[in-house]
Parts: structure tokens; sequence; C-alpha cells
DNA sequence: ATACAATAAATTGGATCCAAAATGGCAAGC
DNA sequence: GCTTGCCATTTTGGATCCAATTTATTGTAT
């Protein structure tokens, strides 16, 4: 039995995954069987996520997977490109050769799941490379910031994603590795900046999209 | 009887003005009756905190506000440069006359406390004069976010604040505001950041300050 | 007198219970 | 046949209760 980290982490997960699409009612009961415990511990959890806006409460009605606005979403690319490109920087002045061969690696996987099609794993892969790389950044602080600003364009994403647009554009990651790679933390920030910027300019705000799912599905599986 | 939102912005209220010191036992059942509520609600609270580091809770002994190590206390700055120099800059780009207005009074008020050599005043006025600029730049993520920045700075400042120091440089905020109401967000940001520079310079690493207070007087009164 | 051990009190962590509100179904009426 | 109002069921929101761990107290022995 899972503690509420551990059940916080999870619903994390299963959003970045876009296993969970915006505006899924997250009932207590059902969770705290999902989850194999007790209805306290959902709200707890549930709380949480309200207080980061991945969740938004209705009063006596329960709490939903967040569907952010166009404001919304126009701010949590703001502020993306505020931090990451500070973060890139930050990196490439102090990366070592394992933490490039790491996310080397990742990259791999990345290009892997593009050219199986498969978009689940894709998506999943380009949040977990910036997560990634935050983590290495070494602030934890902007690390956590970070992860519920990435939960948010993972939601963004299911609601304006132009069907065609892929998720990050492949390549992009690449080159901001080599200049991470290469010390260069100006050049870092440029391409990271620029590769935000692809991603936003990729969405397209007047079409919000709608899915419908199984919730059982979505969240036993994950982990 | 307040919810739990309103008691966690009281809570942080009494931190920003620093009303609760560091390591100061947040006792479950002592809160539910100094607000008013059950302990339901006050472990909704303390599992919020929790999460945003504002308090650390030890198993089975309870919650405690939370004492930053100097790590911590540098990544909380790192952010800081990261963030408010960008909010100053945008702030400037579009401020409005009244908006000038409201920051010229909020300075006044400092300088009144300052005279009056009131220096909770000050401290609570100087965190304000920061959120209030979050606020008006107009980013809601990045204000939330920056309040719990500045909870963590208040913790920080009463642990590594060497005595004769005073919170912030008196002037600087008005020179800010200078720069704001010029419109020249260059400059701005510059300020923003010496001004950081000069807050995080006067505090003294080597040596972690203590005291002693009363739970009960610190959260009855605020507000 | 001080240190240690046993016991009592208090506190946390979790689950269960209860009332209030909302949802869904059903029947009556238009 | 469709809409409207009423009742049963479900679900949320909050409080209470119970077990487990920790802290404080008291008594005892060195």
């Amino acid at each position: 039995m899972p503690g509420a980290d551990e059940i916080v982490e999870r619903i994390l997960r299963a959003i970045l995954e876009h296993r969970l699409p915006p505006g899924t009612k997250l009932g207590e009961e059902r969770l705290a069987v999902i989850f194999g415990v007790s209805r306290t511990q959902i709200r707890m959890v549930l709380s949480r996520l309200a207080h980061d806006r991945i969740v938004t409460p209705v009063a006596n009605r329960g709490a939903f997977v967040s569907s952010p606005s166009v404001a919304d979403a126009r701010e949590v690319f703001e502020a993306r490109r505020l931090i990451e490109p500070a973060l890139a920087s930050r990196l490439a002045a102090q990366v070592t050769a394992e933490q490039v061969a790491r996310l080397r690696r990742h990259v791999a996987q990345e290009e892997a799941a593009r050219v199986a099609q498969d978009r689940r794993a894709m998506v999943r892969l380009t949040g977990e490379f910036h997560l990634m790389l935050a983590e290495m950044a070494g602030n934890a602080v902007l690390a956590r910031t970070l992860l519920e600003l990435e939960s948010l364009t993972s939601l963004i994403l299911i609601l304006y994603d132009s069907p065609q647009a892929a998720a990050c554009p492949p390549g992009e990651h690449l080159e901001l590795i080599e200049a991470i790679e290469a010390g260069d933390g100006e050049r870092a920030a440029r391409r990271m900046r620029t590769h935000l910027n692809h991603v936003e300019a990729a969405l397209d705000y007047r079409t919000p999209q709608v899915e419908t799912f199984d919730l059982e599905k979505a969240l036993s599986s994950g982990l």
C-alpha cells in the first residue's frame, strides 16, 4: 500500500504520460480502491494536487484534472522560458561526462519511440528529458517547480496540440545536449529558448481537444 | 471557522512576519484549537505546507517549521535571482500609473516602519513588496512560486541574518520603482538582481540563530 | 543525588462514521 | 413524447474514534 507521496507521483506520472486527460473526474472512493488505501489518504493527495493547480476542486462535486485555459497555458510557457534556459546554462557550466551519457541515452530512446510511432512513449520521454535536465542542474527548488510546470504542459498539449505537430521537434534535444556538453551556457540557453518557442508555436490555441477514456486502466497500470 | 486555504494563508503570513521561527513544532491538536477547526483540516494544511517545503514532517513526531540549510538558502536565492528580475522587467513594460502609486505608497510604509524601528513591520512590508510586484507582473504561476520562495526566504533571514544588517537595504525598492515607472525593463531587472544580491550578501551563513517564543500568541493574533 | 527503568499520558497516523449536497432515476403531468 | 418535480442513491466534506508510537512522569536502585 503506497503512501500519499507515492500516490501523488503516480498521478503526476499518469498525467505526464497522457493517460489522464483534462476534465477527468478523480472520485475519492474510486481512487481509494485503485490505490488500496482509505479515502483519507486520497483527500490528502487531492488537496496537494489542487494546491499545485494540477487538479481543480469543485465544491461538493469532487476534484477534476485541470483544463488550463489559454491564459494559463501562456503563463506556463512564459514561466518555462524563464526557468529552463537558465537551468540549461547552469548545467552547461558543471555537467559531467556521465550526465551527458545519460542524456544521450535518453534521447536515443526518444528517437526509438519516434520511429516506432509510439506517441505515448514520445510524450513521456520528452517530458522526462526536461525534468532530467532540471534535476541535473542541481537546484531542487526549481526542479520541483518545473515538475509542476511540466505536468501542466502535459495537460496543455492534450488540449491544444494540433494533430500533426510532434510534441518536441526531433533533433532539438540533441542540439541542446551538444551545447551543454561543449560547456557553452549561452548557446544552451538560446537553444532551450527556441526549443520551447517551437513547442508552443506548434499549439493551436483555438481548438481545445476532448476525448474519452478509462480511469481504472489509466491509473492501475502505471508503475 | 476558517477553511483550509485560509489557514494556510495565515500560517504563511505568520512566517512572513517572523512570528513563526524555524523549528517550531506545529502540533495538530494545538493548531486545531487555535483555528477552531478539527484535526482533519489541520492535517490537510500541514500536508500542503510540507509539500512546499515550508514545513518538515517527522514520522510519528509531527510537523515542524522548516529550517532551511545553507544549501537550501543558496538555491532559494538562485531561484529568486532568476525569477524576480524577469518579473520586474515584464512589469516595467506594462505598468500602470495606478500600480506605481500603490508601490510608492507601500514603500512609504516601509520607510515609516524603518524610522519607527519597527523591525517586525519592516520584515513584513519588505516581503509584501516583492509579492506585490509578482502579482502585478500578471503571471499567476510565477507569483505563486514566489510566495513559496518568499516564505522560505523569511525563514532563512531568521536563521542567517547578521544582527546589524537591515532586511532590505533602504532606498533600493524606490530605485526599482523608478526604473519600472520609466518603462526601462533592462534597468529594472538589473536593479532587482543587485538588490537580491545585497540581501543575500547581508546574510551570515556561518551562524544560525535560534530563539524561543509562544505558538498561541504568534498565530491567534494574525488577521 | 543522579541515572535508569517502568508506566502513564499525550500525540500522530489512519480508518470509520455521519450529515449535507449533488446526481440519477422515476413517475406524473403537459 | 418530452419536460418537470420528487425521491433514492451516491459522493463529498467534515468530525470522531482507535491503534501505534513517542514523550513525560514516577519510582527504584546504585
